[in-house]
DNA sequence: TGGAGGTTAGTTAATAAACACTAACTTTGT
DNA sequence: ACAAAGTTAGTGTTTATTAACTAACCTCCA
């Protein structure tokens, strides 16, 4: 469980992440965006990866719910996929600074702690998203002219670059909206 | 024009950028693997940025060259396609470490200068490619039911997040023997 | 019920290490 | 002999983290 102050150092940690990079992510920085001095951050973090590791694990535990309640749904695989989607967006809507953790193995390239926590979710993300289009190709609903494995690959890059695009756009266009009309045309291309 | 230190210098960053990411690009790591002293490197270059400066210059002449020659070309709009795919597979087989900087605008983010020139290149590739299909549409070649903007972040997309499994792999699949297999699979996806 | 003892969350001041960078001097190749 | 490219020794700043202390609050028992 975390604290209210523990949430608070976490938010605004995303928020000094988000907007200019790790690099502006320094205790200095988190202590004056909440309002304390430096040392008290200690008083809920045991140091500086801590934060970090926190952060990740609420990303995976987010995620990973949004996957696995999908896994369970009886509902047809294009819609699953559909529904991961949107469930992203909207995740990302609502907390623009995930945006830069998420996609941004780079901040978590020092730490071999923290590599092997995205690589996980990568991995994770891949193999459900793929078990996901297998069951597509069996049922008849998606094309089967076409490697599981590259659709897979094809369905989370163009989720990544779309929701990069976003961000560097200073989330100018409505996620949601636009991200639905793009689903429209992944739908398109990968049904039989 | 770079002198033969210079080159060895902007190697060398590319190198420890790869390797362990931005946090490890410092003035002295980069003298350590050169084999000279941290103020030498300020015979060669005006500062860090500047080393920076000069390897986001090398990568938009490089790739910024990749696509104009295919836009002169006069072949079909899906083998221009491919050949910029197998260009840039091409390209990163040679260099692995490029895959590290163009692909990671994080590494960029402290610096304004920095920042303009990587949304410069996002913006000139995503014309160019848009531009490619929408001359496919017209010319019949490329599925007319999906918009060229979709299809665009859609080729993009694919291409970043499988140069970049590739990367953390640690490469330990052919890049160009795969990507054509990769190809294939988009191709059939795109053509009419 | 009141106070002793403990906890929580903050402070100021300081640390050692790492950072980019500079001044002044030396070596080296043409 | 002179300029390019290196050196040593240092600058000031920033970094994460610690030490020592304090004020405010809780809890439990005489």
């Amino acid at each position: 469980m975390q604290t209210e102050r523990q949430k608070e150092i976490v938010e605004a940690a995303l928020e000094l992440i988000s907007g200019k990079g790790i690099q502006n992510f320094t205790i200095k920085n988190l202590s004056k965006k909440i309002g304390i001095t430096e040392p008290a951050i200690y008083r809920h973090f045991e140091n500086k990866i801590h934060i970090l590791v926190t952060i990740l694990d609420q990303l995976i535990k987010n995620t990973g719910s949004i996957f696995e309640n999908e896994l369970k749904e009886d509902s047809k695989a294009i819609d699953k996929l559909e529904h991961i989607f949107s469930k992203h967006f909207e995740t990302f809507s609502n907390t623009p600074a995930l945006v830069s953790v998420i996609f941004s193995e780079e901040i978590f390239r020092n730490e071999p702690k923290l590599i092997e926590k995205v690589m996980e979710v990568m991995d994770k993300n891949d193999t459900i998203i793929t078990s996901i289009i297998v069951s597509g190709q069996k049922s008849n609903e998606i094309r089967t002219d076409t490697d599981a494995k590259h659709l897979s690959i094809m369905v989370m890059g163009i989720l990544r670059l779309f929701v990069k695009k976003w961000q560097f756009s200073s989330y100018s266009f409505s996620l949601q909206e636009e991200g639905k009309k793009l689903f429209e045309s992944i739908r398109l291309l990968i049904i039989k």
